[in-house]
RNA sequence: GGUGAGUUAGUCAAGUGGCCAACGACGGCAGACUGUAAAUCUGCUCCCUAUGGGUUCGGUGGUUCGAAUCCACCACUCACCA
Protein backbone atom coordinates (compact mmCIF):
# COMPACT_ATOMS: atom_id res chain seq x y z
CA UNK A 1 0.00 0.00 0.00
CA UNK A 2 2.70 2.19 1.28
CA UNK A 3 4.78 1.46 -2.04
CA UNK A 4 1.77 1.93 -4.26
CA UNK A 5 1.26 5.05 -3.41
CA UNK A 6 5.18 6.23 -3.29
CA UNK A 7 4.96 5.15 -7.03
CA UNK A 8 1.93 7.22 -7.68
CA UNK A 9 3.59 9.89 -6.24
CA UNK A 10 7.02 9.62 -7.97
CA UNK A 11 5.08 9.50 -11.27
CA UNK A 12 6.51 11.61 -13.29
CA UNK A 13 7.96 13.81 -11.32
CA UNK A 14 11.78 15.20 -12.38
CA UNK A 15 13.45 14.89 -9.12
CA UNK A 16 12.50 14.43 -5.88
CA UNK A 17 14.72 15.07 -2.73
CA UNK A 18 14.68 13.79 0.65
CA UNK A 19 12.35 10.68 -0.28
CA UNK A 20 12.86 8.93 2.27
CA UNK A 21 11.40 11.64 4.40
CA UNK A 22 8.26 11.39 2.26
CA UNK A 23 7.84 7.34 2.70
CA UNK A 24 8.32 7.87 6.32
CA UNK A 25 5.14 10.50 6.46
CA UNK A 26 3.37 7.95 4.22
CA UNK A 27 4.11 5.27 6.46
CA UNK A 28 2.62 7.26 9.35
CA UNK A 29 -0.34 7.94 7.61
CA UNK A 30 -1.22 4.80 6.83
CA UNK A 31 -0.36 3.04 10.11
CA UNK A 32 -1.47 5.77 12.73
CA UNK A 33 -3.49 8.05 10.36
CA UNK A 34 -1.15 11.11 10.63
CA UNK A 35 -1.66 13.66 8.58
CA UNK A 36 1.24 16.04 6.89
CA UNK A 37 1.10 18.88 5.30
CA UNK A 38 2.10 19.48 0.93
CA UNK A 39 2.87 22.89 0.26
CA UNK A 40 2.69 24.83 -3.61
CA UNK A 41 2.71 28.14 -4.25
CA UNK A 42 1.30 29.91 -6.77
CA UNK A 43 1.29 33.37 -8.27
CA UNK A 44 -1.47 35.21 -8.70
CA UNK A 45 0.00 36.83 -12.19
CA UNK A 46 -1.54 34.59 -14.69
CA UNK A 47 -4.91 33.89 -13.42
CA UNK A 48 -5.61 31.77 -16.16
CA UNK A 49 -4.77 28.35 -15.35
CA UNK A 50 -3.70 26.11 -18.03
CA UNK A 51 -2.79 22.22 -17.95
CA UNK A 52 1.02 23.19 -17.44
CA UNK A 53 -0.45 24.27 -14.23
CA UNK A 54 -2.31 21.15 -13.42
CA UNK A 55 -0.04 19.15 -13.46
CA UNK A 56 1.00 20.38 -10.02
CA UNK A 57 -2.62 20.31 -9.09
CA UNK A 58 -3.06 16.67 -10.21
CA UNK A 59 0.32 16.05 -8.13
CA UNK A 60 -1.50 17.29 -5.23
CA UNK A 61 -4.78 15.61 -5.54
CA UNK A 62 -2.83 12.61 -5.50
CA UNK A 63 -0.99 13.25 -1.91
CA UNK A 64 -4.82 14.26 -0.92
CA UNK A 65 -5.63 10.77 -1.71
CA UNK A 66 -2.90 10.08 0.78
CA UNK A 67 -3.28 11.69 3.86
CA UNK A 68 -1.86 14.67 3.13
CA UNK A 69 -3.31 18.46 3.97
CA UNK A 70 -2.27 20.93 0.92
CA UNK A 71 -1.31 24.30 1.62
CA UNK A 72 -2.20 26.12 -1.00
CA UNK A 73 -0.03 29.50 -1.10
CA UNK A 74 -1.39 32.82 -3.34
CA UNK A 75 1.95 34.48 -3.25
CA UNK A 76 0.11 37.83 -3.19
CA UNK A 77 3.19 39.53 -1.42
CA UNK A 78 5.69 37.32 -3.31
CA UNK A 79 3.87 39.08 -6.56
CA UNK A 80 5.23 41.96 -5.84
CA UNK A 81 8.48 41.29 -6.37
CA UNK A 82 8.10 39.17 -9.31
CA UNK A 83 9.90 35.79 -9.57
CA UNK A 84 12.97 36.74 -10.63
CA UNK A 85 13.40 32.58 -11.87
CA UNK A 86 14.43 32.17 -15.68
CA UNK A 87 14.33 36.15 -16.28
CA UNK A 88 16.31 38.53 -17.85
CA UNK A 89 15.16 41.49 -16.95
CA UNK A 90 13.48 42.34 -13.79
CA UNK A 91 9.61 41.77 -13.76
CA UNK A 92 7.10 44.85 -13.30
CA UNK A 93 5.07 45.14 -10.10
CA UNK A 94 1.57 44.46 -10.30
CA UNK A 95 -0.87 46.12 -8.14
CA UNK A 96 -2.31 45.00 -5.19
CA UNK A 97 -6.20 44.85 -6.44
CA UNK A 98 -5.02 42.87 -9.65
CA UNK A 99 -3.34 40.49 -7.26
CA UNK A 100 -6.44 39.80 -5.47
CA UNK A 101 -8.73 40.19 -8.27
CA UNK A 102 -6.43 37.32 -9.92
CA UNK A 103 -6.51 35.23 -6.79
CA UNK A 104 -10.03 34.75 -6.93
CA UNK A 105 -10.49 33.21 -10.25
CA UNK A 106 -7.54 30.69 -8.94
CA UNK A 107 -9.85 29.63 -6.34
CA UNK A 108 -12.69 28.91 -8.68
CA UNK A 109 -10.48 27.10 -10.92
CA UNK A 110 -8.40 24.71 -8.70
CA UNK A 111 -10.84 23.32 -6.83
CA UNK A 112 -12.39 21.59 -10.38
CA UNK A 113 -9.06 19.12 -9.46
CA UNK A 114 -8.48 19.64 -5.60
CA UNK A 115 -10.43 17.88 -2.94
CA UNK A 116 -11.67 21.43 -0.91
CA UNK A 117 -11.77 19.48 2.25
CA UNK A 118 -8.35 19.16 2.01
CA UNK A 119 -7.14 22.17 0.80
CA UNK A 120 -6.16 25.30 2.81
CA UNK A 121 -6.01 28.75 0.87
CA UNK A 122 -3.20 31.25 2.03
CA UNK A 123 -2.22 34.35 1.24
CA UNK A 124 1.75 34.57 2.40
CA UNK A 125 0.86 38.46 2.76
CA UNK A 126 -0.27 37.21 6.04
CA UNK A 127 2.54 36.71 7.86
CA UNK A 128 5.72 38.72 5.77
CA UNK A 129 3.53 41.86 6.20
CA UNK A 130 3.78 40.56 9.84
CA UNK A 131 7.80 40.18 9.76
CA UNK A 132 8.28 43.99 10.27
CA UNK A 133 11.78 45.21 9.11
CA UNK A 134 13.79 43.34 11.90
CA UNK A 135 12.37 39.95 10.81
CA UNK A 136 13.23 40.87 7.08
CA UNK A 137 16.53 41.95 8.27
CA UNK A 138 16.98 39.02 9.67
CA UNK A 139 15.69 36.49 7.17
CA UNK A 140 18.33 38.27 4.70
CA UNK A 141 21.29 37.28 7.37
CA UNK A 142 20.57 33.68 7.00
CA UNK A 143 22.50 33.70 2.90
CA UNK A 144 25.18 35.29 1.59
CA UNK A 145 25.29 37.21 -1.84
CA UNK A 146 27.82 35.23 -2.72
CA UNK A 147 25.29 31.86 -2.91
CA UNK A 148 22.22 33.79 -4.26
CA UNK A 149 24.69 34.68 -7.65
CA UNK A 150 25.66 31.00 -7.89
CA UNK A 151 22.09 30.95 -9.44
CA UNK A 152 21.82 30.44 -12.96
CA UNK A 153 20.10 33.22 -14.07
CA UNK A 154 21.43 35.54 -11.45
CA UNK A 155 24.89 34.63 -12.10
CA UNK A 156 24.14 35.09 -15.89
CA UNK A 157 22.27 38.84 -15.78
CA UNK A 158 25.28 39.57 -13.30
CA UNK A 159 28.04 38.74 -15.83
CA UNK A 160 26.38 40.13 -18.38
CA UNK A 161 25.75 43.86 -16.42
CA UNK A 162 21.87 43.32 -16.69
CA UNK A 163 19.82 44.70 -13.71
CA UNK A 164 19.47 42.65 -10.75
CA UNK A 165 17.08 44.02 -8.21
CA UNK A 166 17.82 43.66 -4.84
CA UNK A 167 14.18 42.67 -3.92
CA UNK A 168 14.50 39.97 -6.49
CA UNK A 169 17.63 38.48 -3.59
CA UNK A 170 14.45 38.85 -1.09
CA UNK A 171 11.98 36.68 -3.22
CA UNK A 172 13.42 33.33 -2.84
CA UNK A 173 14.37 34.02 0.86
CA UNK A 174 10.44 35.03 1.10
CA UNK A 175 9.37 32.02 -0.12
CA UNK A 176 11.45 29.81 1.40
CA UNK A 177 10.41 31.90 4.67
CA UNK A 178 6.56 30.49 4.03
CA UNK A 179 7.93 27.19 4.75
CA UNK A 180 8.87 28.46 7.77
CA UNK A 181 5.41 29.64 8.98
CA UNK A 182 3.52 26.70 7.48
CA UNK A 183 6.05 24.34 8.83
CA UNK A 184 5.32 22.82 5.50
CA UNK A 185 6.49 18.58 5.34
CA UNK A 186 6.69 18.60 1.24
CA UNK A 187 6.86 21.64 -1.41
CA UNK A 188 6.38 20.36 -4.89
CA UNK A 189 7.16 22.80 -7.75
CA UNK A 190 8.53 22.75 -11.16
CA UNK A 191 11.65 22.21 -12.11
CA UNK A 192 12.76 25.70 -12.82
CA UNK A 193 12.03 26.42 -9.09
CA UNK A 194 14.58 24.20 -7.70
CA UNK A 195 16.53 26.86 -6.15
CA UNK A 196 13.65 28.56 -4.76
CA UNK A 197 12.46 24.86 -3.55
CA UNK A 198 15.76 24.64 -1.84
CA UNK A 199 15.71 27.39 0.04
CA UNK A 200 12.96 26.07 2.16
CA UNK A 201 15.15 23.51 3.50
CA UNK A 202 17.68 25.96 3.81
CA UNK A 203 15.53 27.69 6.31
CA UNK A 204 13.63 25.95 8.20
CA UNK A 205 17.07 24.59 9.22
CA UNK A 206 18.31 27.61 10.04
CA UNK A 207 14.67 29.11 11.82
CA UNK A 208 15.11 25.36 13.52
CA UNK A 209 11.56 24.53 13.34
CA UNK A 210 12.32 20.94 13.79
CA UNK A 211 12.34 19.61 10.10
CA UNK A 212 13.38 20.35 6.68
CA UNK A 213 10.27 19.63 4.13
CA UNK A 214 11.02 17.42 1.00
CA UNK A 215 11.36 18.89 -2.18
CA UNK A 216 9.31 17.47 -5.15
CA UNK A 217 10.04 18.54 -8.62
CA UNK A 218 7.53 18.15 -11.45
CA UNK A 219 8.89 18.30 -15.06
CA UNK A 220 7.44 21.82 -17.26
CA UNK A 221 4.73 20.53 -19.78
CA UNK A 222 5.63 21.45 -23.08
CA UNK A 223 2.68 22.90 -24.98
CA UNK A 224 1.26 22.33 -28.14
CA UNK A 225 3.82 22.72 -30.22
CA UNK A 226 5.49 20.48 -28.54
CA UNK A 227 9.15 22.29 -28.22
CA UNK A 228 8.52 25.17 -25.62
CA UNK A 229 6.69 25.59 -22.24
CA UNK A 230 3.29 25.86 -22.01
CA UNK A 231 2.30 29.31 -21.66
CA UNK A 232 -0.23 31.95 -22.38
CA UNK A 233 1.65 34.47 -23.58
CA UNK A 234 3.12 31.98 -26.49
CA UNK A 235 -0.50 30.90 -27.28
CA UNK A 236 0.31 27.02 -26.92
CA UNK A 237 -1.99 26.22 -24.51
CA UNK A 238 -4.75 24.53 -23.46
CA UNK A 239 -6.85 26.62 -20.74
CA UNK A 240 -8.71 25.07 -17.72
CA UNK A 241 -11.60 27.25 -18.70
CA UNK A 242 -11.12 26.39 -22.59
CA UNK A 243 -14.51 25.39 -23.89
CA UNK A 244 -15.18 21.58 -24.48
CA UNK A 245 -14.97 21.89 -28.53
CA UNK A 246 -11.65 23.50 -27.97
CA UNK A 247 -10.18 21.45 -25.21
CA UNK A 248 -10.68 18.50 -27.27
CA UNK A 249 -9.41 19.99 -30.30
CA UNK A 250 -6.23 20.93 -28.89
CA UNK A 251 -5.81 17.75 -27.32
CA UNK A 252 -6.63 15.80 -30.73
CA UNK A 253 -3.82 18.62 -32.73
CA UNK A 254 -0.65 17.51 -30.46
CA UNK A 255 1.64 15.46 -32.42
CA UNK A 256 1.62 11.57 -31.33
CA UNK A 257 4.74 11.75 -29.69
CA UNK A 258 3.99 14.64 -27.24
CA UNK A 259 0.51 12.35 -26.60
CA UNK A 260 2.80 10.31 -24.71
CA UNK A 261 4.35 12.95 -22.48
CA UNK A 262 0.38 14.21 -21.84
CA UNK A 263 -0.80 10.66 -20.91
CA UNK A 264 1.98 10.44 -18.53
CA UNK A 265 1.57 14.23 -16.66
CA UNK A 266 -1.63 14.62 -17.07
CA UNK A 267 -3.74 11.45 -17.56
CA UNK A 268 -5.29 9.58 -14.42
CA UNK A 269 -4.65 6.01 -16.43
CA UNK A 270 -2.18 3.76 -14.50
CA UNK A 271 1.33 3.84 -16.35
CA UNK A 272 0.86 -0.08 -16.58
CA UNK A 273 -2.31 1.27 -19.03
CA UNK A 274 -0.45 3.58 -20.67
CA UNK A 275 2.61 0.88 -21.35
CA UNK A 276 -0.29 -1.01 -22.70
CA UNK A 277 -1.16 1.47 -24.76
CA UNK A 278 1.82 2.67 -25.78
CA UNK A 279 3.07 -0.97 -27.04
CA UNK A 280 -0.37 -1.31 -28.81
CA UNK A 281 -0.36 1.28 -31.24
CA UNK A 282 3.50 0.57 -31.74
CA UNK A 283 2.37 -3.06 -32.98
CA UNK A 284 -0.39 -1.96 -34.62
CA UNK A 285 -3.53 -2.90 -33.02
CA UNK A 286 -4.33 0.48 -31.65
CA UNK A 287 -4.94 3.39 -34.02
CA UNK A 288 -2.56 6.43 -32.57
CA UNK A 289 -5.85 8.62 -33.43
CA UNK A 290 -8.00 6.67 -31.15
CA UNK A 291 -5.49 6.53 -28.48
CA UNK A 292 -5.23 10.36 -28.53
CA UNK A 293 -8.94 10.37 -28.49
CA UNK A 294 -9.35 8.73 -25.25
CA UNK A 295 -6.79 11.21 -23.97
CA UNK A 296 -8.81 14.05 -25.07
CA UNK A 297 -12.09 12.80 -23.85
CA UNK A 298 -10.65 12.25 -20.36
CA UNK A 299 -9.25 15.64 -20.01
CA UNK A 300 -12.11 17.32 -21.52
CA UNK A 301 -14.54 15.22 -19.20
CA UNK A 302 -12.47 16.21 -15.82
CA UNK A 303 -12.86 19.97 -16.74
CA UNK A 304 -16.22 19.40 -17.85
CA UNK A 305 -18.24 16.14 -18.05
CA UNK A 306 -18.23 13.06 -19.13
CA UNK A 307 -21.49 14.45 -21.50
CA UNK A 308 -19.61 17.32 -22.48
CA UNK A 309 -16.74 15.48 -23.72
CA UNK A 310 -18.52 12.84 -25.59
CA UNK A 311 -19.97 16.08 -27.25
CA UNK A 312 -17.22 17.53 -28.28
CA UNK A 313 -16.38 14.59 -29.70
CA UNK A 314 -19.21 13.81 -31.73
CA UNK A 315 -19.00 17.50 -32.92
CA UNK A 316 -15.19 17.09 -33.89
CA UNK A 317 -15.92 13.98 -36.07
CA UNK A 318 -18.71 15.50 -37.70
CA UNK A 319 -16.39 18.91 -38.46
CA UNK A 320 -13.30 17.33 -39.53
CA UNK A 321 -14.23 13.77 -40.44
CA UNK A 322 -16.80 14.19 -42.18
CA UNK A 323 -16.47 18.18 -42.80
CA UNK A 324 -19.47 19.52 -41.84
CA UNK A 325 -20.39 22.70 -40.33
CA UNK A 326 -20.21 22.68 -36.47
CA UNK A 327 -23.27 23.26 -34.83
CA UNK A 328 -22.91 25.78 -32.78
CA UNK A 329 -20.45 29.06 -33.87
CA UNK A 330 -20.56 32.68 -33.17
CA UNK A 331 -23.11 34.45 -34.57
CA UNK A 332 -22.74 38.36 -36.30
CA UNK A 333 -25.05 40.80 -37.45
CA UNK A 334 -24.38 42.95 -40.37
CA UNK A 335 -25.81 45.69 -42.97
CA UNK A 336 -26.12 44.87 -46.18
CA UNK A 337 -24.74 45.18 -48.65
CA UNK A 338 -21.10 44.01 -47.39
CA UNK A 339 -17.76 43.14 -49.18
CA UNK A 340 -16.95 39.46 -47.60
CA UNK A 341 -13.10 41.01 -46.76
CA UNK A 342 -15.18 43.48 -44.71
CA UNK A 343 -17.31 40.82 -43.23
CA UNK A 344 -14.34 38.27 -42.64
CA UNK A 345 -12.86 41.08 -40.57
CA UNK A 346 -15.85 42.02 -38.79
CA UNK A 347 -16.77 38.57 -37.86
CA UNK A 348 -13.25 37.52 -36.42
CA UNK A 349 -12.51 35.28 -39.01
CA UNK A 350 -9.65 37.28 -40.32
CA UNK A 351 -7.29 40.13 -39.08
CA UNK A 352 -7.13 42.34 -41.55
CA UNK A 353 -8.65 42.39 -45.59
CA UNK A 354 -5.54 42.26 -47.09
CA UNK A 355 -5.17 38.74 -44.84
CA UNK A 356 -8.62 38.29 -46.27
CA UNK A 357 -7.80 38.89 -49.65
CA UNK A 358 -4.89 36.31 -49.62
CA UNK A 359 -7.02 33.71 -48.01
CA UNK A 360 -9.79 34.11 -50.93
CA UNK A 361 -7.54 33.93 -53.38
CA UNK A 362 -6.20 30.73 -51.68
CA UNK A 363 -9.09 29.18 -52.43
CA UNK A 364 -9.48 29.68 -47.94
CA UNK A 365 -12.49 31.15 -47.52
CA UNK A 366 -15.86 29.42 -47.85
CA UNK A 367 -19.91 30.20 -47.51
CA UNK A 368 -22.15 27.81 -46.99
CA UNK A 369 -19.66 25.21 -48.37
CA UNK A 370 -18.99 26.76 -51.31
CA UNK A 371 -15.63 28.10 -52.69
CA UNK A 372 -15.51 31.75 -52.53
CA UNK A 373 -13.33 33.18 -55.93
CA UNK A 374 -14.38 36.30 -56.11
CA UNK A 375 -12.34 38.52 -53.56
CA UNK A 376 -14.97 41.67 -54.72
CA UNK A 377 -18.05 39.84 -53.60
CA UNK A 378 -20.79 41.39 -52.21
CA UNK A 379 -22.83 39.87 -49.28
CA UNK A 380 -26.77 40.62 -50.04
CA UNK A 381 -29.71 40.29 -47.43
CA UNK A 382 -29.58 36.49 -45.89
CA UNK A 383 -27.91 34.30 -43.59
CA UNK A 384 -24.61 33.01 -44.56
CA UNK A 385 -21.99 30.31 -42.84
CA UNK A 386 -18.42 32.06 -43.29
CA UNK A 387 -15.49 29.85 -42.81
CA UNK A 388 -11.89 30.37 -43.44
CA UNK A 389 -9.51 27.15 -43.45
CA UNK A 390 -10.88 24.67 -41.89
CA UNK A 391 -11.48 25.65 -38.31
CA UNK A 392 -12.94 29.19 -38.19
CA UNK A 393 -16.50 29.27 -38.96
CA UNK A 394 -18.73 32.29 -38.03
CA UNK A 395 -22.80 32.36 -38.74
CA UNK A 396 -23.69 36.02 -40.55
CA UNK A 397 -26.78 37.54 -40.63
CA UNK A 398 -27.03 40.11 -43.26
CA UNK A 399 -29.75 42.61 -43.29
C1' G B 1 33.73 57.62 -15.70
C1' G B 2 36.47 56.34 -20.65
C1' U B 3 36.64 53.91 -25.47
C1' G B 4 34.45 51.09 -29.23
C1' A B 5 30.16 48.36 -31.47
C1' G B 6 25.11 48.17 -32.10
C1' U B 7 19.30 49.27 -32.22
C1' U B 8 15.63 46.72 -39.21
C1' A B 9 8.66 43.46 -39.57
C1' G B 10 6.32 38.04 -34.34
C1' U B 11 11.85 36.31 -33.56
C1' C B 12 16.79 35.93 -35.66
C1' A B 13 19.08 38.49 -39.51
C1' A B 14 20.71 40.93 -44.65
C1' G B 15 20.56 45.69 -46.59
C1' U B 16 25.56 51.50 -46.29
C1' G B 17 21.58 57.31 -51.11
C1' G B 18 17.00 55.78 -55.88
C1' C B 19 15.97 48.95 -58.68
C1' C B 20 13.29 48.77 -50.70
C1' A B 21 7.28 47.20 -48.02
C1' A B 22 12.91 45.92 -47.48
C1' C B 23 17.26 39.15 -49.20
C1' G B 24 17.16 34.92 -46.12
C1' A B 25 15.90 31.68 -41.89
C1' C B 26 12.45 30.40 -38.14
C1' G B 27 7.66 31.01 -36.66
C1' G B 28 2.55 31.81 -38.37
C1' C B 29 -1.59 31.27 -41.98
C1' A B 30 -3.54 28.72 -46.21
C1' G B 31 -3.64 24.73 -50.16
C1' A B 32 -2.28 19.32 -51.41
C1' C B 33 -1.49 14.69 -48.84
C1' U B 34 -3.45 12.76 -43.96
C1' G B 35 -5.61 10.91 -38.53
C1' U B 36 -7.20 18.98 -37.85
C1' A B 37 -0.55 14.08 -35.98
C1' A B 38 4.36 14.02 -37.83
C1' A B 39 7.05 14.35 -42.36
C1' U B 40 6.82 16.33 -47.31
C1' C B 41 5.47 19.67 -51.44
C1' U B 42 3.23 24.63 -52.85
C1' G B 43 1.58 29.65 -51.98
C1' C B 44 1.12 33.72 -48.66
C1' U B 45 3.00 36.52 -44.47
C1' C B 46 2.47 45.86 -42.67
C1' C B 47 -2.34 48.39 -43.65
C1' C B 48 -6.10 50.31 -47.15
C1' U B 49 -12.06 47.84 -51.98
C1' A B 50 -5.73 47.98 -54.44
C1' U B 51 -2.11 46.88 -61.87
C1' G B 52 -3.04 52.28 -57.23
C1' G B 53 -2.52 54.69 -52.22
C1' G B 54 -0.74 55.01 -47.11
C1' U B 55 2.53 54.11 -42.93
C1' U B 56 7.25 51.30 -41.54
C1' C B 57 13.79 50.07 -40.42
C1' G B 58 15.16 52.96 -31.70
C1' G B 59 13.39 58.65 -31.05
C1' U B 60 13.71 63.82 -32.71
C1' G B 61 15.44 67.20 -36.08
C1' G B 62 18.58 68.11 -40.53
C1' U B 63 21.17 67.41 -45.57
C1' U B 64 19.05 65.83 -50.40
C1' C B 65 14.84 66.04 -56.16
C1' G B 66 15.06 61.36 -53.22
C1' A B 67 17.15 58.38 -46.73
C1' A B 68 16.58 52.00 -43.43
C1' U B 69 21.06 53.93 -45.75
C1' C B 70 24.48 60.56 -44.86
C1' C B 71 24.76 64.44 -40.50
C1' A B 72 23.40 66.23 -35.34
C1' C B 73 21.31 65.41 -30.78
C1' C B 74 18.64 62.07 -27.43
C1' A B 75 17.29 57.12 -25.50
C1' C B 76 18.46 52.15 -24.85
C1' U B 77 21.67 47.63 -25.42
C1' C B 78 26.38 45.15 -25.75
C1' A B 79 31.88 44.70 -25.38
C1' C B 80 36.50 46.14 -23.45
C1' C B 81 38.98 49.42 -19.95
C1' A B 82 38.60 52.06 -15.03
Amino acid sequence: MIEEALREIQRGSAEIIDEARIQKLLEAYFKEGKNYTVKAGFDPTAPDLHLGHTVLLQKLATFQKYGAKIQFLIGDFTAQIGDPTGKSVTRKTLSTTDILENAKSYKEQVFKILDPSKTEVVFNSAWINALGASGMLSLTTTFNVARMLERDDFDKRYKSGTSISISEFIYPLLQGYDSVHLKSDIEIGGTDQKFNLLMGRHLQRAYEIGKEQSVLMMPILEGLDGVQKMSKSLGNYIGVADEPNDMFGKVLSISDELMWRYYELLSTKTLGEIEELKKGVESGTHHPKKVKEELALEITARFHSAGAAQAAKDEFERVHAKSEIPTEMDEFALEAPIWIAKALVDCGLTPSTSQARRDIKQGAVKIDQEKVNDEQLQLESGEYILQVGKRKFAKLKVN
